[in-house]
DNA sequence: TTTATATATGAACAAATGATCATATATTTT
DNA sequence: AAAATATATGATCATTTGTTCATATATAAA
């Protein structure tokens, strides 16, 4: 599935203007598998809903029930996100009996937010 | 297309636990536009091809086709997704003749790459 | 003006996504 | 043990996404 490029100058018949630029930046590049998860990281918090439950447990935790109300989808579809989250370790929880309270993982992930809302609000 | 949920507490038929912590999450929500603007830019971040146009355009400037050598797709589809990057204000180009050259738009775009790098690698 | 090059755009389509419904699991209460 | 509650999971399906191909546009050179 990973693509390696051959670069070397005799054989290349692309039409690429610089290709030291481009040798350069494969070096550069992170290892596929960073590169991967990364943007998988990126991606989870890129659904209008994960980033309205990811914003709501920047202020305190909630169970379930309460993000699904929160959100307006079914109790469902706020498990299936928060398994998404978990699994890229954007979210954990505790066990109070049978409610499950999520919370952000690590300050990071708000950190991430606020920088990016910063992005955007910084545009004209 | 948006769902205002009637969260008065003699209607609410829901059988979420904490009433108060969803009112409060729903004050304290983002504007939906701005929910949607800034998933929207994570999303956009969110594909490992994306993603490592953005991480070499963090170390300089290159044009479309040197772009689509590195990543290994067709300068089309490299297209395609700088029009998406540029909509979003992640990137912008200068022409040079015929050429256009690609950077990243500001600081924050490498920032939130490099700080989302760093939560990654936190991990255990 | 014609030709070539660099990039952009629209159509088409396979693959991925996110929701719901039905069902399973886990915990507490009776 | 049985019933109720909170959450998780699997199947399904409509929608979205990302690529390629074909074509259009823009600039430069001939």
């Amino acid at each position: 599935m990973e693509k390696i490029l051959p670069l070397s100058s005799e054989q290349c018949d692309c039409r690429c203007i610089h290709q030291e630029r481009v040798e350069a930046a494969q070096e550069h590049a992170l290892p596929r598998r960073e590169n991967e998860q990364l943007a998988a990281l990126f991606k989870a918090m890129g659904d209008p809903n994960r980033l309205k439950i990811l914003w709501a447990l920047d202020i305190e935790e909630m169970c379930v029930c309460d993000l699904a109300l929160l959100v307006g989808v079914s109790e469902s579809a706020v498990s299936h996100q928060l398994r998404q989250l978990r699994q890229l370790q954007l979210v954990t929880n505790r066990r109070e009996g049978p409610v499950l309270y999520y919370r952000l993982s690590d300050s990071h992930v708000s950190a991430l937010i606020h920088l990016a809302l910063e992005h955007l609000r910084e545009e004209k």
